[in-house]
DNA sequence: ATCTATGGCAAGCCGA
DNA sequence: TCGGCTTGCCAT
């Protein structure tokens, strides 16, 4: 299927949203910003917060409509933190004899703490210094010096500094230039919820989260860059280091309705004039006075959007102006190692967020799997990808130039604005969820976001935040065995299943397992194995869990998991308008991407409350409450065919029945749910492996071999072709029928293929490289084979890189697509290939390869 | 600097 | 030739 055309229209903003404001516009009359594009500043913008995390108090940093910066103090939590007069011990000035020194410091603090790993209070240093926001930036700063020290360790003693978390505030805007609180209403429904779903503790917990999630998330206004850079050969990029070459175009798209091209005059190319009604071209006859009119635009934006933006266009950016003469004081892009920021905005490089892992799995569902680049992130989630082209950047006619450049900046400014600003509003709740600045949420890891939460909410009670050595010893290490070898404890139950057709399937889904247990246990560093009252949850793991106090991360992965799922998921579903559904929605998967990474951390090294026990335990009680569900579902008079992790697949079952089994897993706090209903199933015999089809005609295939990224497209397309046939099965009976029609189909495709009456493209199988060249030692893969045949070819390829390969007849038996002839194709690889992926389906329906094989030669 | 977990399948490499 | 190991991709 081609893609779509895509209409320009389509990604008009609605105009009424961004009304242009006068206090700007007399602003720009007084001349305090030159050169203001189009369109308005948003009211009221609180760019960005600073937090203390262990006072509850924020510096706010603002960008008011006139342009200015402000600071503000404020408190956040509302109740003052406790000090305690202390004399200073010699030690910790001994220590500290450095910091003492530094230009920076200010002043020393002793505070009481409560450790949790130990259950007792302790007393613990701070340092202070005069500016926060100058710490952990610049030469040597107090951070540096303090090295080991900063993360504590002198007995019972430990150091802080300010940490520079600055994120956008839902507390306060700019109006006038002054700081105005803003009211945050909680709906009725929510209220009423947290008397309903939460005990009376737990309810105060889930009180101060609400406003992070009901404060509205404003529209900011924003830019997106992107630029193009001449390149003399064609398939090289550009490196941004050396900058050699020049800046040929720059696409500057933003919300208030900028569009404009920024094209280089070069004298090999004939000036060509068209007009375009939905962007602006400007000619520049020195690439300087370019790169100037970009920086002058960067600056009037809170907020840059690019595509790869931090190891791309702004380094460019950066060392081209550099090249050029430009000062350092004039160019407002700060280049860090492998970021880059705009001065005064905050730089936000979509190519990282969508790296995210979690974002990738959990806020959009996978779409975009394995897609790092622009156009296929692009296309996967707008429908709408790169233009297409047929020669390098360099080759383009000015008018072919532009059109690329502008589209580029265009998509890329559009994944944040589709679906009433999604990608915005995640960025900005997950910001404030995990008190990190825009700019660090969108260049982390999901890890990093829990793990920033949790210290929040340590700090906020006073707690001291331990380390992962002292949770290790204090708490103990994992004791069952791992099936797969090298992983550190025993994981989920996954069921066998016969292979075969099954009819009227219900599949019941245990709504987020594993969050529950950790909510419904009381699952946390400080509460398991922590004295001898606990009790063991699973008689069978030596592992104890105290009753007397509430777990931290219990509480708050309970609350979160509530929340969503009482509440936001309810909202979302209820909403009375667009914008509250597309509001409650961004909230709802906001807390899914944080809810679902909230067991795996606590089994993950790098996590710095890395508690085995707790991952261990929740893992293990997920295999009793899933075997516990078989064994009553079969009391029940049920047959259980099928499960994996969360998941149970059912026949005979009824509304009845289904019922009694939910009412079981009640009594532990364990939701069930009716996923769905498959009018049938086709298992391969195989886990993970099966194909279902609902009455709508809908279908799911779950690990089916020709259906992964890396089958060639001639193995998938004879499998959705087969699939189309299927899907009308709806008797045994049928089931006979479409056998024979699908082995017809299988033989139809191996004998194009046997006459080579196919083309190349049908054969690639497309391999990631997920190490570069030299790291693969122990073997070398087919696709590392390939891969250096290219490298041969002046064609570099690493890490993160996709080889497409196809196999051939040749010693080696690979080549890049890009290198092979068709006639030289190994035509039985790819017959193997196809009785492999097609036995998954056609097993199910009980055709064997040998039966397959004997209609070939009676054919 | 960078990082949620374990379970399962299939293909290919490589030494015994 | 066989079997253990590495690799990549997927399910949950």
């Amino acid at each position: 299927m081609s893609r779509r055309d895509f209409e320009p229209d389509e990604l008009e903003l609605e105009e009424e949203e961004f009304e242009v404001e006068e206090q700007e516009e007399e602003a720009v009359e007084r001349g305090r910003i030159k050169g203001v594009v189009s369109g308005a500043v948003p009211p009221s913008i609180v760019l960005a917060v600073a937090y203390d995390g262990d006072e509850g108090r924020a510096l706010v940093k603002l960008y008011d409509p006139v342009g200015n910066t402000l600071y503000y103090w404020y408190d956040n939590t509302g109740h003052k933190p406790y000090l305690i007069a202390a004399e200073m011990p010699e030690k910790i000035i001994e220590r500290h004899a450095e910091v003492l020194q530094h230009p920076g410091f200010s002043h020393f603090e002793v505070v009481e703490r409560y450790d949790a790993l130990h259950n007792r209070r302790v007393l613990v240093t701070r340092v202070y210094a005069k500016d926060p926001l100058s710490i952990g930036g610049g030469k040597k700063s107090i951070r540096d010096i303090l090295g080991e020290t900063w993360e504590s360790r002198i007995k019972y003693h430990h150091c802080y500094l300010f940490d520079r978390n600055i994120i956008p505030s839902m507390w306060y805007r700019v109006e006038n230039g002054k700081l105005v609180p803003v009211e945050v209403s909680v709906p009725p429904e929510v209220i009423a919820a947290l008397k309903s779903v939460f005990s009376p503790e737990r309810a105060g917990v889930a009180e101060e989260f609400i406003p992070l999630f009901q404060a509205p998330v404003p529209h900011i206004r924003r830019v997106a860059i992107d630029i193009e850079v001449y390149t003399p050969q064609e398939n090289k990029v550009p490196d941004p280091k050396s900058a050699e070459h020049e800046i040929i175009s720059a696409a500057l798209v933003g919300t208030d309705g900028l569009r404009r091209v920024l094209l280089l005059r070069r004298p090999s190319l004939e000036a060509e004039l068209k007009y375009r009604p939905d962007y602006e071209v400007l000619l520049f006859d020195s690439e300087h006075d370019l790169i100037m009119e970009v920086f002058k635009t960067l600056v009037q934006y809170p907020v840059i959007v690019s595509f790869n933006g931090d190891n791309f266009d702004l380094p460019y950016l950066y060392n081209r102006a550099r090249a050029l003469g430009v000062p350092e004081e004039e160019i407002p892009v700060v280049v860090k190692r492998d970021c880059a920021g705009v001065i005064p905005g905050a730089h936000i490089d979509l190519f990282k967020f969508f790296a995210v892992k979690a974002i990738e799995a959990y806020a959009f569902g996978g779409i975009y799997r394995g897609e790092r680049s622009l156009d296929g992130i692009a296309y996967a989630i707008l429908g709408i990808g790169k233009l297409a082209r047929d020669k390098g950047v360099s080759r383009m006619s000015y008018w072919e130039l532009a059109e690329y450049n502008y589209r580029d900046a265009l998509i890329t400014l559009y994944l944040t604005l589709y679906n009433g600003e999604l990608v915005m509003k995640l960025v900005m709740l997950l910001s404030r969820v995990a008190k990190m600045p825009v700019e660090d949420i969108t260049r982390s890891q999901v890890s990093a976001w829990i793990r920033n939460m949790l210290y929040y909410e340590h700090r906020k009670r006073g707690w001291l935040i331990p380390n992962k050595e002292d949770i290790i010893k204090e708490r103990g290490t994992a004791h069952t065995k791992a099936i797969i070898k090298g992983k550190k404890y025993a994981g989920a139950i996954v069921l066998d299943p016969p292979p075969g057709v099954f009819f009227n399937v219900h599949v019941l889904d245990f709504a987020s397992l594993y969050p529950s247990i950790i909510s419904r246990w009381n699952l946390s560093y400080e509460t398991v194995n922590c004295g001898p009252d606990a009790e063991r949850p699973i008689p069978e793991l030596p592992h104890a869990v105290c009753r007397d106090r509430p777990g931290l991360t219990s509480t708050i992965v309970g609350v979160l998991r509530d929340l969503r799922v009482h509440v936001y998921k309810r909202l979302a579903k209820s909403a009375s308008t667009p914008a509250e559904r597309h509001f409650y929605d961004a909230v709802q998967s906001a807390m899914k991407v944080l809810i679902n990474a909230s067991y795996g951390v606590f089994g993950a090294e790098t996590f710095p409350l890395y508690c085995p026990p707790v991952a261990e335990l929740t893992a293990a009680l997920a295999r009793y409450i899933m075997a516990g569900t078989v064994l009553k579902a079969i009391e029940l008079g049920m047959i259980p065919i099928y499960g994996d992790t969360d998941s149970l697949f059912l026949l005979n079952a009824d509304e009845e029945k289904i019922k009694q089994l939910m009412k079981c897993a009640e009594e532990l706090n364990i939701d069930i749910e009716l996923d769905r209903v498959y009018k049938f199933v086709m298992f391969s015999g195989r886990k993970k492996n099966y194909l279902g089809v609902s009455a709508d005609g809908g279908v799911v295939m779950k690990g089916i071999l020709a259906k992964k990224r890396n089958a060639p497209p001639l193995a998938k397309e004879l499998t959705e072709e087969i699939i189309r046939t299927i899907k009308d099965i709806n008797t045994t009976d049928d089931i006979l029928k479409v056998k024979d029609a699908v082995i017809a189909m299988v033989k139809e495709v191996e004998t194009r293929l046997r006459e080579k009456k196919i083309t190349l493209d049908k054969l690639g199988i497309r391999v990631t490289l997920n190490k570069d060249l030299g790291e693969y030692t122990k073997n070398k893969p087919q696709h590392v084979k390939a891969a250096e045949q290219l490298l041969k070819y002046g064609i570099k390829v690493g890490r993160g890189d996709v080889v497409v390969i196809v196999r051939t007849r040749d010693p080696v038996g690979v080549r890049p697509i890009q290198l092979a002839r068709i006639d030289e194709v190994d035509e039985r690889k790819y017959l193997e290939y196809i009785s492999t992926s097609l036995e998954q389906i056609l097993e199910a329906m009980g055709v064997t390869l040998e039966e397959l094989r004997g209609t070939a030669r009676l054919l």
